[in-house]
DNA sequence: TGACGCGTGTGACATGTGTAACATATATGC
DNA sequence: GCATATATGTTACACATGTCACACGCGTCA
């Protein structure tokens, strides 16, 4: 499962707060804020299903989206590449520290803690 | 000044060590954790240099190449990004859970710490 | 029934990044 | 002076990512 690029984020974090949503309700949300064109949604939308970010199924009709995986087992794999690589921190990482982020809410935070520092479960 | 990728954070992190390093030089301390071959390393510096993150200069008539940045500098740059996209963080950051990391010396701490969140001067 | 809107398939092009070879110049030892 | 090594200039190619347009099918409404 590669990691998502910042624009791949944008869109997830999105659909973490609210899924299944159609291409068109994803650019309703993410369009304004990136500033990018229905096609670059779709386009972006398409290559995380490639990518085995998103799935993609049938709702009335019409294609919609779902990440595949948990915000927090996303995020702590982004955050586990990001200390290992820049500050090459391998051990445990101090995630109180940033429960005051607003992306992740409290049991979440107790997840991804779980998933950094816990047991040894990271398939 | 653009963000340095991965690779591009190797060769700084060899340069912060010690610099002016020449390609060859480098290599010998990259090539092997990258697994590069000469050329690319060689190429990974040109870049870095059109994007102004090495300066090169001469030494005995060879071509040698040195950090434009500070770590510190560089590092906070790269920290405030990531926390400001992935958890959207965008006041404080609380540097001091990672003094245990051991690419940074107390000194760049400080530094960083300084520019992540002390007085306003984000160059 | 034909125009229009929307969803979708597909193609496209620029830039960034990873990765490397080829060729040429220059110095160094014999 | 010549061969060999090392340094440097240049080119190349694939894949990732950002960004978007064009065209086609289908349903709806006048």
């Amino acid at each position: 499962m590669s990691q998502p690029s910042k624009s791949e984020l944008a869109i997830l974090k999105i659909l973490w707060a609210e899924a299944p949503l159609s291409a068109r309700e994803i650019q309703e949300k993410v369009g304004p804020k990136m500033d990018w064109s229905f096609s670059t949604t779709r386009t972006t939308l398409s290559r995380m299903c490639d990518k085995a970010l998103l799935k993609q199924s049938s709702k009335h009709g019409v294609r919609v989206f779902s990440p595949c995986e948990s915000k927090a087992r996303t995020l702590s794999g982004v955050m586990r590449e990001f200390f290992a690589t820049v500050l090459e921190i391998d051990g445990p990482l101090p995630t109180a520290a940033f429960h005051d982020s607003k992306v992740l809410t409290e049991e979440e935070w107790l997840e991804l803690d779980d998933l950094l520092n816990g047991s040894d479960n990271d398939d």
